[in-house]
DNA sequence: CTGGGTGCAAACCCTTTGCAATTCG
DNA sequence: CGAATTGCAAAGGGTTTGCACCCAG
C-alpha cells in the first residue's frame, strides 16, 4: 500500500507484455482467468508466456488495478475501478456489475468493532442469474 | 429435512470415520483445513485416510452442515449453525465469530434486484485482528 | 451377501519458482 | 552496460480420482 498514483507502476519497466495484458483487460469487462488471458493474447498474435501473464496479473492485483475473484479451483481477474466496490456476478454468463454501498462497509466495520477486531477488511460477492439469462 | 441422527444426509451409512470427523468439528469452533482435521484425528488415534476426510468434508459442506471458507491456497471447514450467517475471522489467530445482520441480506437482495438479477446468493467474510492478537 | 465407504498411490490442475536469455532505460 | 523482466521447464501443493479391499446394514 505504498502507491497511490493513478497509473501505479507495475514494476519499473514498460514492456510489450505488460501493455498487452493491461490492454486486454480494459477491453474485457468480464472476469477471466490467467490462462484465458494467456490464450487470448497468444491467439491475437502476442508472444507472451503463461508465467509472465501470472506475474503481471499478480502485480496488477497488488497495485489494485484489477480485482481478484476466487472460485473453486482458480482465480479470476478483472480490470476494475480504483474505488472500493463489490461485484454482482451472473452464475450463468458471468456478466459482472460493480455495485457499491456504504451501508455494507459500515455494517462490516461496526460488526467487527463490536467484537474488538481492528484493521478490518471484508470480501463481498453477490451472485445471481441476470435478466438475459433468466 | 429433519435430522435426528448426526450423520444424516451424509451418505447412507454410519461409519466410524464420519462420526469422528463430525465429532472433531463439533468440538472445534474454529475453521480448519482438511489436512488439519486429518492430522488431529490421526494423532488422537483415529485411523482414517486423508482422502476420506476430504470426501466427508465435501459431503458435509454439501449438506450444509459445515461452512467452507476459501483462502489463497486452501479451503477451510467449520461446523456451523444451520441458519444463514457470516463470519468475522482473525487474520492472525483465526479466531472466528459468527455474525448476522439482516441489513446485509437486504442490501444484497436489493442491489441484485436493481440490476435484474434473480436467485441471488452472496458470500460475505469480514477479516481483522482480534483483541487478543492486537 | 452387496454395494456404499475407505484408503493408498498416482493423477490433476492451477500456480509458483529456478535459472539462463533477453531487453528496457 | 546493468538490472529488471521474460519464459521455458520443472517443482509445488492442495485436492481429486482409479481401483482393490472392507464393513455396515
Amino acid at each position: 500500500m505504498t502507491s497511490d498514483s493513478p497509473t501505479a507502476q507495475v514494476g519499473t519497466r514498460n514492456t510489450r507484455q505488460k501493455a498487452a495484458v493491461l490492454n486486454l483487460l480494459q477491453d474485457n469487462p468480464q472476469f477471466c482467468s490467467a490462462q484465458q488471458v494467456h490464450v487470448q493474447l497468444v491467439n491475437s498474435g502476442e508472444g507472451i508466456g503463461l508465467t509472465t501473464v501470472y506475474r503481471i496479473l499478480q502485480a496488477l492485483a497488488g497495485a489494485g488495478l484489477v480485482d481478484v475473484l476466487r472460485t473453486d479451483t482458480e482465480q479470476l481477474y478483472r480490470h476494475c475501478s480504483p474505488t472500493h466496490h463489490h461485484h454482482l456476478v451472473c452464475r450463468s454468463c458471468s456478466r459482472t456489475v460493480e455495485i457499491e454501498d456504504r451501508a455494507v462497509e459500515q455494517w462490516a466495520a461496526q460488526a467487527a468493532a463490536e467484537h474488538g477486531f481492528r484493521e478490518v477488511t471484508h470480501t463481498v460477492e453477490v451472485f445471481g442469474i441476470c435478466a438475459e439469462c433468466g
